[in-house]
DNA sequence: TATTGACAAAATGACGAAATTTGTCAAGCT
DNA sequence: AGCTTGACAAATTTCGTCATTTTGTCAATA
């Protein structure tokens, strides 16, 4: 929470980040320079060096603030008491299934989603385990409130995040439409629905 | 099955086709040379060209050939009366994760990963398809063997198919030891199998 | 103190020459 | 005949070089 807070209260860092996002996304990180970004936040080049190390941190720092606020997003949406299946499709469409029509409507997208693959790989195995653990946690708990344990049916909240992880990830490659993305989501938060009723 | 068949029961085609698999798989695709597949397989580099056009038609070629070799392993697999999750583990078993393993120890596999979704890409997804379509028909027998009716359960045997694939992509890049792979993969049947149930 | 113009070092791009690889012969072997 | 081969031109790749761009870090400035 700290290390991801410092940097994200700062208006300068923000500006460049969101500047750098739109460049990043218009023509690739190779084919962006410093000076793309710096004019994209309006600032002299050297003083992009005062706040990030080069170009590479600057796209990671854009990565790690867009998963954060992904799992932010989906921890909010998850909150309250309405009903399991409702949440989680919540929960998926807000930050899951936006992000990926963000990068999906971009020219680069694709290439940027390559980088989190390489840059970024730990942030992206960092947000993965948070996410991963979130939709588990939530999973346990309608588990008990249906007064089913998990592992005594052979089942585990952690497998089954991880399933419905995956299968959010396979249906993304899949699937172009949001809307048969969303369709086939819901299928998958019903099967585990289904899987972990009594 | 025809078109499949015949080039498969020419003996020189295959061995181009052993040979080619073992230099790709130690070169990678772009440093392989003709001269090194005619040498892998035992014959001058001109004869190559009277059994395949070029390079990218021997890729697909073993593309196709091990993809169908998967499915057909798959098919027979499950077959046989016993129970659903012990004949789609097997199948899952003796195609998916023996293929992944094999690709994994060496030393370019993931590169030819690569190529199969750029040189090879339409017939991994005739393969995707014919997969999903195998595992539908075998989750859709199993529901009527209980006597449950999938649509009506807002259930879709395609759909669950096509969870149970991607889960085992997903866990194929997350999980390194092959033993885990498995207990990954009984863990999605299971989830599916209580999905199922009446 | 935050920002800038300027500068050296490093990275990238361009481009012709040299070398390798490819695809296709006609000739040779069984 | 049928299959294989060495040889050859065309295409592609690699290499070495140099010009240009980009990067990262100053001291100077407002």
């Amino acid at each position: 929470m700290d290390q991801a807070a410092i940097p994200e209260i700062d208006p300068k860092r923000a500006r460049v980040l969101e500047g750098a996002a739109r460049v990043f996304l218009n023509y690739g990180f190779a084919r962006t320079t410093m000076d793309d970004i710096a004019r994209a936040a309006e600032m002299s080049r050297p003083a992009l060096y005062c706040l990030f190390r080069n170009k590479t941190d600057i796209f990671r720092a854009i990565a790690l603030s867009m998963l954060d606020q992904t799992v932010e997003t989906m921890r909010r949406e998850l909150e309250g008491d309405r009903p399991f299946a409702e949440r989680m499709m919540a929960a998926i469409d807000k930050s899951f299934i936006a992000m990926t029509s963000l990068v999906n409507g971009s020219a680069h997208g694709a290439e940027l989603l390559d980088m989190k693959n390489s840059l970024a790989r730990d942030i992206v195995i960092s947000w993965r385990g948070e996410t991963s653990a979130l939709l588990a946690g939530e999973i346990r708990k309608e588990a008990l409130r249906l007064g089913v344990d998990l592992p005594s049916q052979g089942l585990s909240a952690e497998g089954l995040a991880d399933l419905l992880l995956d299968g959010l990830e396979g249906l993304k490659g899949r699937i172009a439409a949001v809307d048969l993305q969303r369709e086939a989501a819901r299928a998958i938060v019903h099967a585990i629905e289904r899987a972990i009723r009594p």
